[in-house]
DNA sequence: GATGCGCTTTAAATGC
DNA sequence: GCATTTAAAGCGCATC
């Protein structure tokens, strides 16, 4: 039987490796992805406008514009506007 | 059929839908990886713990591997390998 | 003296010190920067928008006009404006 | 005096001014870094295996802390500390 | 000798 | 506010 010291050892085993095996699988995931953008790339596209492309379509319009005005703000208190 | 000022736009459009499909399926493994850490908590595991055991497991496994680069590099200046 | 299987291991050493030493400053500075967002943060200023403006600063104009442009093409490829 | 728009335009300024100058400092620092590494290559030396070691070395430190950060937890999960 | 590419490192944003 | 995750920069390398 298990207990280590107060700690159910083999549940926390266990525990620690189901997240290491997701953890495992997602990095699987980000490989891929990074294979999508290094193809994307080979085909002439910028992937750095990609994301942004991905980043806009996630966001919220809303959000997008009042982001922009408070930006406006602050070019214009630095005088960064004409 | 799909140029849309001077862009690919069907090839861009795969591109961009593909990634956002990946994401979504990584996203659902950090659901995953939450729902473990939450189990855990259940069971009155201390999941800050757990994230620490993660940590250096994996650190350990890096610094195994950076011990052994290190000491191809130094055999190859020693030149003990051809 | 300090020759090990041919390498002037005093050196190297040397070498190695500097530069952690260097790369200890460079944390410091680190620091402060972040400090110095803290602060402006506790005044009320929006850090993100702070940072936006640095980069804005930092990047060359033409740039920045080009960058515009190639998201608008995308931005049209994809149907996103109206 | 110096209200535009409703933000205080000195001291964002001031701000601003004071991050640019440290990230000046940081990136001199980053110059002197690089000039080691150049040294040391001209002296011989294989830059790569250089930054072998000193990742090594931040890692096994790193390690170190973890260690000892775990090992607290479970000091305190066991009641051995109050 | 310059340019582009990939990778490592550093910075920024997000979420708890 | 901190820790994680994501994006961008910088750097060295290889190639032409």
């Amino acid at each position: 039987m298990s207990d280590v010291g107060g700690i159910a050892a083999d549940r926390l085993k266990s525990f620690v490796e189901r997240i290491e095996r997701l953890e495992e699988e997602k990095r699987g995931l980000q490989e891929d992805i990074k294979e999508v953008y290094s193809e994307a790339k080979g085909t002439g596209f910028d992937t750095k406008i990609i994301r942004q492309i991905i980043r806009l379509r996630k966001m919220d319009k809303a959000d997008r514009q009042e982001q922009e005005a408070i930006l406006e703000l602050y070019k214009e208190a630095l005088g960064m506007v004409e």
